[in-house]
DNA sequence: ATTTATACGCACCAAAAGGAGAGTGACTGT
DNA sequence: ACAGTCACTCTCCTTTTGGTGCGTATAAAT
């Protein structure tokens, strides 16, 4: 299925937006990226550290990089105090929060369904073999 | 915290819940998965190289995979006709629909505030040097 | 004088993701 | 006879991702 030539897609809607929101989709939709969002959510301003310690199993590249790319989309506010050692905070700006809030009906789906899932993945492996 | 779809979440979450949602998240928060969940949803009832097309960009090994990971764990039915060449039809389940309603409010966000995530980066590449 | 604490940046490396292209099997249209 | 179709699978290869560990500045605490 390759397209050398490109344009084959028929585009029944808008398909300037559409490849907007699916490039924005595809870097929001990021596990770190929605696991910060929530921690921030729900603690308020956070310094690197904690929020590091708060969403568990991150490593500080990753943090810096997901922080700051959030930084960079205005889904947080970064603030440095002059002091050392340093302190920097974050928070949620308004979009960062109501990113979040579109966020919360798919958190609430995989806590409401995770069990439809995993049954779903049993009767799966059940099915086919499972090697 | 109040959802789109009107529920509540609770304020004290269960941590066994806790890092089984977001194992979830882990593994729905996927690209290929979003997409093609919002093509079978816009369409319906689809045959392989259909949604190929609709997706957009993605390659044959990409679009099995999801689509395989995507019947096991419950979200498409995979019809498979005996006949030659090959026909298969799939579409949604129930529970692949409701998933597809919890990201709605993602897309819909996403189609809001694409012009500031845009002007956030500007500004932010403004701000920092790129000399 | 030495250690501790903080928020990183950088270099190196292993693992995983993912694309390209070829192969398959059997039937159907030319 | 032979190319075309469909839904894959398999192999090879490149790109991306992400972890680990080290370095840094400097004031306060030991």
């Amino acid at each position: 299925m390759r397209s050398p030539s490109g344009r084959e897609i028929p585009d029944e809607i808008d398909p300037v937006l559409e490849e907007l929101v699916r490039g924005i989709i595809g870097q929001v939709a990021d596990k770190w990226t929605m696991l910060i969002l929530e921690v921030l959510e729900e603690h308020g301003t956070l310094r690197f550290t904690q929020i590091g310690k708060l969403t568990g199993g991150i490593s500080q590249k990753m943090l810096t990089q997901t922080l700051r790319q959030m930084e960079r989309d205005g889904f947080v506010s970064r603030k440095v105090y002059p002091v050392i050692p340093p302190k920097v905070e974050y928070n949620l700006t308004e979009l960062g929060r109501s990113l979040s809030a579109a966020f919360c009906a798919v958190w609430e789906w995989a806590a409401v369904h995770h069990a439809d899932i995993d049954a779903s993945r049993k009767a799966f492996e059940e099915r086919n073999g499972k090697a």
